[in-house]
DNA sequence: GTCTATACCACGATAGAC
DNA sequence: GTCTATCGTGGTATAGAC
């Protein structure tokens, strides 16, 4: 019989998110019980709270390192000239950081309504801050004369949802690689708001 | 002090799919309970299970029920000559419809992974049934020399997942009318799939 | 058809031993 | 740091009176 008692802070902790952030996707927020997750990891339920204050503080903190590594790699991408060479990185760069991590993609998306209030907002305001990154290369590309979008806002929010759905059908190991499918919603998306 | 207790059938039953819709919408099914269910429509948990033999059936029925008004809605609909003309019309009654019922199709794309296996087989098909008129369209159009689309299924997921992303942002009485958001789409669209 | 009452179980979270 | 044990709550669903 194994040892069943030991000190495993420095990787006990990485497991447990690592696990939450599986069943969460998995089952939803609601549905996967703090126990679930012990059980995966391979501890007693008490032990969890070793590593968060309570369920809904795990949850924040998925979501929340998630926004973080999205707008840190975004900030760190290039920014070429030119609004066209810009909503270009744009879409390269959404499909393949959200085809990289489903999972957290998915949590974000489906797990926005089990925040509390104040953890919401701090991770829309995030959202917000990322999604204002493409509505400012769309006005700039309508100044520029580029671009044909009578609402930046809305076509926004329409290249956004056609992206981000890119993830509701992609399985690695498909007939297509990432690269391909986002040749071809760049030529979509390079159309949809090109003049004419 | 009112009473409470008496014979309501015809009018209870449909109360309790109601309260289940905006409940499940609001909260999602796992969060929602049937003591919140029964409260919202005035009775007691117990008596819910005359109108529906577990939660999970209650769930299945208002998923069942709005897959079918939508097919028959859109079986119903005119279809105009051209694929472009066919292309209008899908783009004008996806966004109208959508926007018509948001909780039921909240639910519809949230609530999926909470049907037993053998519901979701059902309404899993009857939803690639509508995808499927769409990507038709779209082959027709191909061939017609109207559109040029390197590939239809992505193309048709493309156009899905944007025209339902609609419902993430609008609000009944903002600065657009329905019909001014669904000339916007449909000019994105339009181009999205034109040549060049 | 709805009520009250309850069986039975699982939940999140905590206490204290090791 | 993890364990066992448990508290208090609330879950789905059912039984039987009215």
């Amino acid at each position: 019989m194994a040892r069943t008692q030991g000190s495993h802070s420095d990787i006990t902790g990485p497991r447990v998110r690592d696990a939450a952030l599986r069943l969460f996707a998995q089952y939803g927020y609601a549905a996967v019980s703090m126990r679930q997750i012990a059980r995966e990891v391979g501890v007693q339920a008490g032990a969890l709270y070793n590593y968060t204050p309570d369920k809904q503080a795990l949850l924040f903190s998925l979501l929340r390192g998630h926004m973080d590594e999205l707008l840190e790699a975004w900030e760190a991408a290039p920014r070429p000239e030119g609004a066209v060479a810009r909503l270009e990185g744009f879409v390269r760069f959404h499909i393949r950081f959200n085809l990289d991590r489903p999972e957290a993609i998915f949590i974000s998306y489906m797990e926005l309504r089990n925040l509390e209030p104040g953890n919401f907002a701090v991770i829309e305001a995030q959202r917000k801050r990322y999604e204002s990154a493409l509505e400012e290369i769309l006005r700039d590309g309508q100044a520029e004369g580029a671009f044909s979008v009578p609402d930046t806002r809305l076509a926004s929010y329409a290249l956004i949802a056609m992206l981000t759905g890119v993830n509701t059908w992609y399985r690695a190991g498909g007939r297509l690689s990432i690269e391909e499918v986002a040749d071809i919603y760049w030529d979509m998306v390079r159309k949809s708001v090109a003049i004419g």
